[in-house]
DNA sequence: GCGAAGTTTGCAGTCTGTGAAAGGTTTTCC
DNA sequence: GGAAAACCTTTCACAGACTGCAAACTTCGC
C-alpha cells in the first residue's frame, strides 16, 4: 500500500480518500437486523427533532415510533443526543485508519485533509441514506445550530471525533500525544474546518457538494486565513470593504 | 470604521487586552453574596469530582457540601457541568467586547489573537481564585481530558465561547454571520488554539504561565502549522524525523 | 434439532432539571 | 424608620434520562 510516486503535494482537491475498507463478508442476519434498527431509530429521531424540536421529543416516543422498547433505544445509543449526532463506531474506526495510513509520506496536513474531505462526503451520504428530503436536513442543520442543546450535543460529538483525529494523526506521525501539541492542534484545526464546511454548505442550500466547502475551507486555512479569500464569495455575492 | 493608519501586521504578543471593561460601583450586598454563592458551589464542586469523579457527584451533593438547597443549585447552573466549566456571563460579556473594539484597525487574526490571550490569563487567575494548590488544577484538566463526561461538557463550554467569539468577529468586520464563513472559521480556529495552550500548559506542569503556550498556538498557527514548530519542543525534548 | 451466544424487554430505582408557590432578605422610597 | 417592592431561597411535586438485572426470545454454529 506504499506508493511510491512523489506525493502530491499543495492542494489535494477531493481526492477520493482511499476508500473506508469497505466491510464485505458477515453480514448475518443479526447483524442486518441490528443495522436496520440502528438506522430506523436514527431517522425516526431526526424526524420527530425536526418536527417539534429537541426538548418536546422523548425517548419514549423515538422508540414507540420505531416499535421498540424505551430500554432497547440506549442499547444502541448512549444519550438521546447521540441518536442525533453520534457516528457510528465503524465509519470512526475507518477514518481512524484512513488518517494512519492515507498518502504515505505526505505532510500530514495535506493527509489530513484529504481524509476529511473524504469524510464529509461519507457524511452527506449517510444524511441522503436516511432519506428524508434535502429540505429537511437543512432545517435541520439550522436547528442544530440554534438551538443550545444539540449545540451542546454536537460539540460534544465533535470532540470525540477530534480526539479520534487526534489519535490518528499522532501514530501516522510517531508523535507522543501527551508531549507533542502538533497532533492535537491539527486535529483541533481539521475538524474546525469540517464543521464551518457543513455549517456554509447547509447555509447554501446545499448548492454544492458538502466536500467542496470542507476542501475549501481547508484550502482558507492554508493560505493564512485571508480575511478575502474566495470564501467570502460563496454564494456569488461579493462583499467588501470589510474594513481591514 | 475603515482605518486609515497602516494596520500593524505580525505578531501582537499578549498585548495587555483592553482590560474588560471593570464594573467598579455595584457591589451590593445581594450582589456580593450572589458571588460568594457561584463561587462556593464552583469550588466545591470542583474539589468534589476531583476527588470522587463526575459521575460519584450529585448535584444534592453539591448543594448540601455549599449550604444552599439543591434548587439553588439550578439558579446558578443550568446543569451540573456548568458549574465546572461554565464561564460567568460577565466575563464572557467582556471578552465579546474586547474582541469587537481590540486593536481597531488591526486584522481580525491579530485582535483575537490578542484578546484569546488575554482571557487565557483570566482564566489561569480565575483558578488561583478558586483555591486549591496547582496541583489540584493541574491533576483536574487531567480528568476533563480523560472522562468522557467531562469531555463532553468541556466541549458543550468551547462550542459556547466560540460562537461568542464568531458573533465578536462578525460584528467587528460588520460581516453577516450567516453569508460569511470567515467569522465561524476564526472563531473556530481560535478556540482551538486556547483549547491547545490549556493542554500543552497543563501537560507541562504549568512551567509558563497559560497566555504563553495560547500566544505560542497562535504563531505555530500564522506560520502555517509547519510540523516541526517550536511547539515540538517545549519541554527541550526535541523529537525529529517524523516523517514528512 | 439443540445448546451457546446475543438481543430485546419489563421492572425498579437513581438522578437531573423545571414549574409554582410560600417564606426570607435586601432595596427603595417615602 | 418603616413599609412596600424586588429579589432569592426553599419546599414540593413531577417529567424524563439513564442503568442494572433477570427473564423471554432470536439467531448461530454444529
Amino acid at each position: 500500500m506504499t506508493v511510491t510516486s512523489p506525493a502530491p503535494v499543495g492542494t489535494v482537491p477531493a481526492q477520493p480518500p482511499p476508500a473506508p475498507p469497505e466491510v464485505p463478508p458477515p453480514v448475518s442476519l443479526r447483524e442486518r437486523k441490528k443495522r436496520a434498527t440502528r438506522r430506523s431509530l436514527r431517522r425516526v429521531a431526526l424526524e420527530l427533532v425536526a418536527e417539534r424540536g429537541f426538548p418536546h421529543v422523548t425517548v419514549e416516543d423515538i422508540a414507540a415510533t420505531a416499535d421498540v422498547s424505551p430500554r432497547t433505544f440506549f442499547n444502541y445509543f448512549p444519550t438521546k443526543e447521540a441518536a442525533l449526532f453520534g457516528m457510528d463506531p465503524d465509519r470512526m474506526a475507518g477514518l481512524r485508519a484512513a488518517i494512519v495510513d492515507a498518502v504515505p509520506g505526505a505532510p500530514a496536513f495535506d493527509a489530513v485533509r484529504a481524509v476529511m474531505t473524504g469524510a464529509a462526503r461519507g457524511m452527506a451520504e449517510d444524511l441522503r441514506d436516511l432519506g428524508g428530503n434535502p429540505a429537511d436536513w437543512l432545517r435541520w442543520m439550522k436547528a442544530a445550530r440554534t438551538d443550545p442543546h444539540l449545540r451542546a450535543a454536537q460539540a460534544a460529538q465533535m470532540a470525540q471525533l477530534e480526539r479520534t483525529v487526534a489519535e490518528a494523526l499522532a501514530q501516522r506521525l510517531r508523535a507522543d500525544a501527551e508531549r507533542d501539541p502538533y497532533p492535537g492542534m491539527l486535529a483541533a484545526v481539521a475538524v474546525a474546518m469540517v464543521r464551518s464546511g457543513v455549517i456554509f454548505w447547509s447555509n447554501s442550500g446545499g448548492a454544492m457538494a458538502l466536500e467542496l466547502y470542507v476542501d475549501r475551507a481547508f484550502g482558507a486555512l492554508k493560505d493564512g486565513l485571508p480575511e478575502d479569500s474566495q470564501l467570502r464569495h460563496v454564494d456569488g455575492n461579493v462583499t467588501e470593504g470589510k474594513g481591514i
